[in-house]
DNA sequence: GCCGTTACTGGACATTTGTACAGTAATCGG
DNA sequence: CCGATTACTGTACAAATGTCCAGTAACGGC
């Protein structure tokens, strides 16, 4: 009673692959039609049995409105998922959400970063090891919250002669001043104009 | 032209929120219920605008096809995502995929963990400073693969008297033997019985 | 004033769609 | 042999749904 029969399971993996693929689940009869079935009543079936099972949700009498039950969140509360872009080097100023100078994005939900849906955040690729004291090393992706007072302790993205670094963001005698977390790199005089670009929020490391 | 008004965000609002929520688009008629229209044809109208400015997709004459356009994958082709439960300790033995066990997931794309849709991945929080030396500190999450062969180097997931601990994996005379990244932990003598769970294939840090 | 845009009302039509009922055939366990 | 389950065919219907046409009203720019 509690698995699904071989034929269920096509017909689930169809709808999965559907949904995935363009974002609707299709219709009684787009299920019929996919696997030949001349009676949409055939897939009806299959259909109620699938949601039977749990494996499947529908809304009554509403049109697509199937909906494959993720096994890790059964209840249907998925999780709402941040797309940030990764910009190689952050170009001077503000970074434009939309721009095409991206090298990607990376996704990922927004509970594991910590960070709000509306936060405007972007990725850094890591280059250098002046953070290897804190566990950050070349080829990181340091994923960066803009607009955020940095606290001390924090690790910034800072604008140094026209080039982003990461560095720790610590306060003395009331004034911010930056640290390298390697004793071969030298901590940085507080400066006038210090360009904090953001705070960063998380880490993600890849195997290479 | 480019821009919509602010009605039109304002139904491209309401169509992303059910999007993301339920999974399913609202039909015309539901959106003019939404919004208070008497008639069907001024929620046509604003679907019809924002699909001439390239804020939403549908499918001509197909229930409920509308889909928001993001920004960042204006094509339509959005990247799989993972679910990756989080293990705090793994048990003995083989992490059941979908045990109760967990203490919630990471959602990720795919891309970026550079492993396959198929591939049995977990996440592990990380314990202890035995893998300081490679950028792995305490609270960070590993994600590790199960069922691949590790090579020389690796990071692995090993089973060491019933707890499982992070190691780089090497080879010394065609015999595996492990090693902690941390001068104050000795090396592992090469074990008859090498448990390896996983090799880790991305790591995950959050800010504190 | 006039034209274009935006934002709707009101009504209508052809499909699409979920759902239901009746029936057939194959398989499998007892 | 028989009942249960699975997997369909065939037909039908009411509701949901996308789409179209004909209007109305407010607003801003020239």
């Amino acid at each position: 009673m509690h698995s699904a029969t071989k034929r269920q399971r096509e017909v689930w993996e169809f709808i999965r692959s559907r949904q995935e693929r363009f974002g609707t689940t299709p219709s009684i009869r787009e299920i019929a039609g996919h696997f030949g079935f001349l009676s949409p009543n055939a897939a009806q079936a299959h259909v109620q049995a699938l949601r039977h099972k749990g494996l499947l949700k529908t809304h009554s009498r509403r049109a697509r409105s199937a909906q494959v039950v993720d096994p890790h969140f059964p209840e249907g509360e998925r999780p709402a998922i941040a797309t940030i872009p990764i910009y190689g080097e952050i170009p001077a100023g503000l970074p434009a959400d939309n721009s095409q100078e991206n090298e990607g994005c990376v996704l990922i939900d927004v509970e594991t970063l910590g960070i709000k849906p509306s936060a405007r955040t972007f990725a850094l690729k890591v280059r250098g090891d002046s953070m290897t004291g804190k566990g950050i090393l070349d080829g990181d992706l340091a994923v960066v919250e803009h607009g955020i007072q940095p606290r001390a302790g924090d690790t910034v993205a800072a604008l140094i002669d026209g080039r982003v670094t990461l560095k720790t963001f610590l306060m003395q005698r009331g004034k911010p001043y930056l640290r390298a977390e390697n004793p071969r790199y030298p901590d940085l005089a507080p400066q006038e104009e210090l360009q904090i670009q953001g705070v960063m929020v998380a880490l993600i490391r890849k195997r290479k």
